[in-house]
Order: structure tokens, then C-alpha cells, then sequence
DNA sequence: ACATAACCGAGACGGTACGTCAGGTCTTATC
DNA sequence: GATAAGACCTGACGTACCGTCTCGGTTATGT
């Protein structure tokens, strides 16, 4: 609950990224259920200001939840197809267990909401998308064959069973058996 | 909204169905967020009949899913592992498909209670386990090598990546492309 | 906050009655603001519980008066004009006295609400008319002249101008003042 | 919403008179329930222009209530009574029917606002005090006996109590009854 | 046969969160 | 330096749904 300073007639910026901040972090602090009163609490805020920004709940949840993911994974390329490919799966495992709650929160109302999905679904297309042009250019230097879209659904479908389910860890060894599982299976011999 | 015999002073087993077949098809006609008080009207029931029963709203619902869940997958075997698999598959994701809302919706509660969760972490073990045990046998029979728990996650990671993000089908096209790979991962050469 | 018992399917008369009251006692010790949670809370009550019953806020006060209004004013005719009169007067302006938050609470709600302001014009009329059939019989036992409608008008004009801007007293010496005043004007000599 | 002229950096009675303008044309178009906003929408002002010359929302309907209580009675005495007081009621019958919007609800805000209301009281008192003083003329010049201030109240509170239940006329046919009423009550014989 | 027990449909109840609305404070940009 | 604009915090509004409770009624069971 900070003091902030009134901007006027324009937007508060901070008062913005308060909003998401706290619901990021309720969700992650995650009973699986979040208040708009809570985050308006918790933020310093009236529930006024986030209905006046965001159509919903929801909204503000996956916001939160995009401007955490733009963070997380920015893997710098080494060339090597294995190497790059471990190093993204390591990463995006990483991300993704440190970000376990919120992920799911956000999934949760994405579930009950068709607009909040809309706009889950586009994160994941650009997740995937970020995949698919690792895996384009090993195929364009010759290191793999033509990837089938399959691929990546395996990948990331495992990545999302295990956040969901919880049965097995997301550390960096299941990232790199999951690796080379994927690298066996795009090269020729 | 039938007219249903009372039984007296035993349980009702029609009513018991009327409110599974309720809330599933409450689920599954979906918008995602059924209301106790919908299931009882449309099941032509009392809601006290619904919590004489079941202690929450998520229990019916998970019921409801895992009473679906049985009928669908009896695969026979024949002993060819590929043949298998791919009947598997092609079983497993037909139901999942035709059962979408309905996953999704348990999904949906289960994400924001505990204790639904544990149910549902419990029918995904299941699920696995059939899994498991066919791909045990091909490996007692020495037809594949020993398989890794990360080949089962990719399996049902890619199913209910799929069915959450809805970008890709699940066909029998995909089951058949998803077993190839798999059988091409677990054979030696 | 009372426990009440349940009384199942049917409308709980208890909690109506603790509405009721809680209101007329809110209203009483009149900030001249009054909450619907406020009422809720205090009559042991949920909100839906009001809005089941009553349309708005304001039904709740104008029924939390009229049952107060019920109780008041019933006295017994002695036949002499002069005498019956007076003691009407001062029953009334003891009933509004003791009542004054209560009414200006509910003159306040009626004034923004057009369906309140006619269920309140109701009430005024019911106790114009109860002033009006006492005037009548004196007139039919030759007491006094037939009295103009303006009459009626003259006293409770009084009795709500003075409840509203409380700069001269509703005792019974100005009840009694007031009587005499009316009994000279409506005596022939 | 008149285009206006900056005054800088001196105060804009164009806009003090604008607002006071539209909260009087809103009170009277009057649903009963004014918004700060929509005042100072239909002023064409913004709305801290209100709050920096007025306290509150009530204080500038009080003003724009005095203010139009001023224009309204202006009654010349031609020195006999019951002729100056029959003028004085009608006019002040005449003005009350014409802004009967604008006074309830002034009167609706004073009975929710302990200051607003003093105000009021006030503008009564100065009304009460112009009759006070016709009739302690009166009196002086030995036209009337000394008059009780419950004729004053009869008076005012006839008026309030019509202006309020509007069950009955302010006309001048009433303001002429009531006159007559008044002088008889007045005239020793 | 008849009292009792357990079930059933119905729906009111106390409560929590929702998304909306208005009041009064604050800052910016304009004149 | 006063103004129009409008974002801000606050808190009440009326609605939806949860899970609990009681009612009046029905039918099997036990004596």
C-alpha cells in the first residue's frame, strides 16, 4: 500500500503496473482465486481504476501473466542446434516453474472466459512461434529434417502436463532429456 | 425436466444420473461455468439432493468426467505395439475430442480447488498407467526399449495441449502421425 | 446479530421483522444516510435476503415507517370535538416527535424516488383521512361548520414543517395551541 | 454546453452563473437525484470549477435555490392587511408552484446533509421572517391581535405540505382560502 | 397396520465477490 | 492563475452463486 503521486489528467503509469505487480502476485501467491477487491487492495487502488483499464478480471490477469513471460526467455543462439535447443528448454522450464501459479491462474480464468482464452491463446501461438524459428533455422542449415508441427505441441504439451499435473519436476534434467529425445528424433540416423 | 418416481427412503439412482447427465451436458454445452442451482433445475432436483451426494459443486463435475472417461477407451490388444499404440491413440484422442467441454470444465474447477485437483491428478494417473502398462508389455516382449516417463507426458502433453489451445486437431490423422514418431523414439534403430 | 432459526422453504418471518427494525432503528439514529449492507448487517441478515422481499432500499424504509405509523395514533373518541381534537393532535405530534428520523428518512428517500414518493403520499393520505372522518362526525353532530379541505392541510402542514426545520417544538402545548385554533375557526361564534 | 470565453486568471462569472443555471434546470427537469458531473457537464465546466467556489454538491443547489428565491417575492403593502396578506400568499404561492422541482430537491439534499440543512433552515427562517414582519405591521397599527408564530407555521407548513404530497393545488383560489382563514383567525371579531 | 426413517423437490437463508455508479480530490495542459 | 478535462480513491449499489437449512410429502422398512 504505497503512497503514490496523482498524475492528473493522464493515465498513472504507476498505478498500472502496481495492478498487475499485485495481481501477479496474488495469483502467484496463489490460493487459485483472486478478488478484484484483493488486487485493488493490495495495489492501493480503487476497483474503479482497473475496471476503467481492463474489461475484466481476467484481462488484468493476463496481462500480468504476458509481461511476465516477456521477461523470462531471451536465449541468445549458439548455432548449434542441440545446444540452442536445450538451452530454450531450460530456460523456458525454468520460467515456467518459477511462474507455476500464476501460469495456471491465468489458465484457470481463460477456462471460463472466451476473450480471456482469445488472448491466451495468442501467448501461447507466440511461445510456440519462438520455437518453430529455432527449429526453422537448424532446418535451413541443413542440421534437421523439416519439423512436423507435432513437435512442438509435444514440447510444449509436456512442458503444460507436468505444470498442470504435477507429477514429475520441470528442472533442467527433464529439459535435457526432453532435448535430446526431440534432436533423436529430427535427425536422419 | 422429468417426472421421476420416488424411491422412499432409498437413494434415488435416477436422480443421481439425471444429475450426472446434468452437469455434464451443462459442461459440456459450456460456457464454462455451471451453476449448482442450473445442474439441480436441469436434472429436475433438489440442490440438497445434489449435496446429500457430493460435498462440492467440483465433485459432480469430476464424477461426471470420470463416468464419461470409462466408457470410452477399451482397446483390444493384438500384440504388434505399433498397431497398438495407434489404436490407443486414435480411442484416446476420439474421446477426448467428443468430451472437450466436459474436460475442460473439470480442468477449470479443479484449477481453483485443491481437492478437485487431487481427483483429477488421479484420473491423469490413471490414464497414464493404461498407457504405461501397453507400452510395458511391448517392452517385456522386447519389441521397443525400455521406455522413459518423459515419452508418456509427451503423449498426453500433446492431447491436452491441443485440447486446451484448440490451434491443432486431434484427429485420427494426428493420432496416427503422433504414434509413428513415438514408435520411431522407442525402437532401436 | 441475532441467531435465528431456519425456517426451511418458507419466507422467515423473524428476519423480515429484523429488517424492518434494524432500518427504522438506522434510520432513527439517523445519519440520514442508510446502507444497505448497513441494514443487513445489523438485522443478522444477507442482502439478498432484502432484495428478495423489497424492490429497493427505499420500500424497505417507507414499510419500516407505515408499521411504525401503525402503532401510533389510535385514540378513543370521547364526542366532544374540542376535547377529541386536542387529543388526536398530541398523540401525533408525540408519535412524529418520537418518530422524526424515522419520517424525515423516509421524506428524503421518497423525494429521489418516484415509486416511494407515492406509497409515502399513501401514508400522508391515510392519516389525513383519519383527521378528516374526525372532523366529519363533528360536523354531522352540528359541532362545527363543514371544514374545508385547507383545514387538514393547516395541521399537518404544521406538523411536518416543524419536523423538518425543528425551529419551534411538537409538544403538546403546541398541540394543544394548535387545537384551539382550529376548534375557534370552525365554531360559528 | 455554451462555447465561453477564458477569463484567465480572474474568476468566470460567466461560469459561476452557468453552473448555478444548470443545477437549478437539473434539479427542475428533476428526477430528484442530481450528479456533480452532469452539472458541471451541462455548464460546459469542469467539475473542480464547481468544487473550488463550493464546499459540496448541496451548497450549489442551496445558492441556486436562494438565488431564485430572491427574484420571486417582492410584494408591495398598501397598508391593509388582509389585502397584503392575500398578495403576499399568492405570490409566494406562485413562485413555490414554479420552482417546486428546484425546492424539493434542495429540501431532499438538506435532509441528508446536517449543513446543507442549516442552510435552509435559514432560507425558511428569512421567508418565515418577511410574513413575521407583514403581520407585526399589521398588529402595530391595531388591525390584527398579537399573532401566535403558529399562524406563521400554518402558513408555511400548508404551503411545504402541498408542495411535498401535491394532493392539492397552490393556486391563487388556495392562497385566497388560506388568506381569509388566517385574517378571521386573526380578527377579534 | 402403522409408526418411523430416509429420501426427495423446492426454495429461503447468510455470505462473498462481482461489475457499476457517483462523490469529492488531484494534476495536466490551455488560455 | 483560473479553467476544462478527466484519472484517481472510496464506498454503496443491486446481482449471481455458494453451500446450509427447513418444509411438506413419499415410500420402504420394522414391529
Amino acid at each position: 500500500m504505497i503512497r503514490r503521486v496523482h498524475t492528473g489528467r493522464r493515465r498513472n503509469e504507476a498505478a498500472r503496473e502496481a495492478i498487475l505487480q499485485a495481481a501477479a502476485d496474488l495469483l502467484a501467491a496463489g490460493s487459485g482465486d483472486v478478488a478484484v477487491s484483493a488486487i485493488a487492495k493490495s495495489a492501493g487502488v480503487g476497483k474503479q481504476t482497473i475496471y476503467r483499464w481492463w474489461p475484466s478480471k481476467r484481462a488484468v490477469l493476463i496481462e500480468a501473466m504476458a509481461s511476465r513471460g516477456q521477461q523470462l526467455v531471451s536465449v541468445s543462439e549458439t548455432g548449434v542446434f542441440a545446444a540452442d535447443l536445450k538451452s530454450f528448454l531450460t530456460a523456458t522450464f525454468a520460467a515456467a516453474r518459477q511462474n507455476r501459479a500464476l501460469l495456471l491462474g491465468v489458465l484457470s480464468e481463460a477456462l471460463t472466459d472466451p476473450s480471456t482464452m482469445s488472448q491466451f491463446c495468442a501467448f501461447a501461438a507466440s511461445r510456440r512461434q519462438a520455437l518453430q524459428s529455432l527449429l526453422d533455422r537448424a532446418c535451413q542449415r541443413g542440421e534437421i529434417t523439416k519439423p512436423s508441427a507435432l513437435i512442438v505441441d509435444q514440447i510444449f504439451g509436456t512442458l503444460w502436463y507436468r505444470l498442470i499435473f504435477h507429477h514429475a519436476p520441470l528442472n533442467s534434467a527433464a529439459a535435457s532429456k526432453l532435448s535430446h529425445a526431440i534432436v533423436d528424433q529430427l535427425t536422419p540416423d
